[in-house]
DNA sequence: TGTTATACTTAACAGTGTTAAGTTAAATGA
DNA sequence: TCATTTAACTTAACACTGTTAAGTATAACA
């Protein structure tokens, strides 16, 4: 039966091929200015043929920010290995996500911004890779509780407060690229610095 | 001359109505799903009168978003008065940025996300709306330097982390409605109390 | 070799932002 | 008062959008 094989791997293929056209798309020219029929025109296909691996224009921006996700994940976990202090994997993932944010700002839009617009009732779903990223923060904060160097018991809100602090310079930074920023690299030394210290007993 | 003022103070009732209208349609609909025709349609015009008293599309989001931001900086200098203690201050006008965020969830994400994505090099004008109120925030920060209570010479480096602080836990609990967060109220109260902290000397 | 299933396309629908050209009505000047 | 100018507003059109129903061609199977 390998014919059958043959006709998954090719019709796997032409998804990739779909997708990977997609992200290109949507990250130089923004998702709503890609129309179904640029992506189809760039694979050479006629735009319905989207049509048979995407359900629509949001499903394939789904996908595109899945795979966002992932090399978020694989960034942060890389940087993991070898760390043993908490508080300073927490500070280098804390700059790890902005700095992953800065260097791909349409991909950490249409993540973080973009999709959950599309896309109502998001709450990183179990088993999401989102859920992933986020399990990745709270067991760090975990740690430093643990170890009682963070104030609060509470892991989850310490967590979200941590998150709230890398997303919003994250967001600052991409969205007002004009604003007169003290200069960059201090900001965000500062942001995490300052929540750190914050958080700490 | 009372015949041009007549006309003027008609042109400028209709551009209220216009803006009324979109301001309207865009907090229900979303700036996406609101066409010019569909604003037309509210007021009873055709759609290129609109065009009459804006230059395009986002030049119509462009004034609701001031708008928006008039009615933010009027709510934060209210709350200024009568209040001593500079971070007492801060605080309460930390919490009330991020409740006029959720309080107005469509409007702040006009004025702070959608706008600056099409509305490229939007960097708070001078003399903007948006200076404003940054303005506010840099004076708050200004004093509790001045009184040696905050740690950072720096007001620009301070000011901009309190404001990324607010703004990442509005746009998250914004933006994804349905994650597991903890008690709202707390979430806010330690980002506020966390920021604040981290700030101090 | 004829039949079935899959992959893909064509054509169409109802909508979009925006503009050029045209119309109507009011204000102005003689 | 009446022709002319000016402003307000509309009609019709252009080139696009996401999406679907129906049709075609080709490859796989019996």
């Amino acid at each position: 039966m390998g014919i059958k094989e043959r006709r998954a791997r090719e019709k796997e293929q032409l998804r990739q091929q779909i997708l990977s056209a997609a992200r290109e798309l949507f990250v130089n020219e923004g998702y709503e200015n890609v129309s179904m029929r640029k992506i189809a025109n760039k694979i050479e296909y006629s735009p319905t043929t989207i049509y048979l691996h995407f359900k629509d224009k949001a499903d394939l921006l789904d996908s595109v920010c899945k795979e966002t996700l992932l090399n978020l994940l694989n960034t942060l976990e890389q940087l993991k290995r070898g760390n043993t202090d908490p508080v300073e994997t927490l500070r280098k993932s804390g700059r790890a996500y902005i700095e992953f944010g800065l260097k791909h700002p349409q991909d950490y839009k249409l993540t973080f911004v973009i999709r959950p617009q599309f896309q109502k009732g998001l709450g990183l779903q179990e088993g999401s890779v989102g859920e992933k990223v986020f399990d990745y923060l709270r067991a760090m904060v975990s740690e430093c509780i643990r170890q009682q160097i963070f104030r609060q018991v509470d892991v989850e809100t310490t967590s979200q407060v941590m998150w709230s602090a890398v997303h919003g310079v994250t967001l600052l930074l991409i969205d007002f690229p004009d604003f007169p920023w003290t200069e960059k690299d201090k900001l965000i030394d500062t942001v995490i610095h300052t929540t750190i210290e914050g958080l700490k007993a």
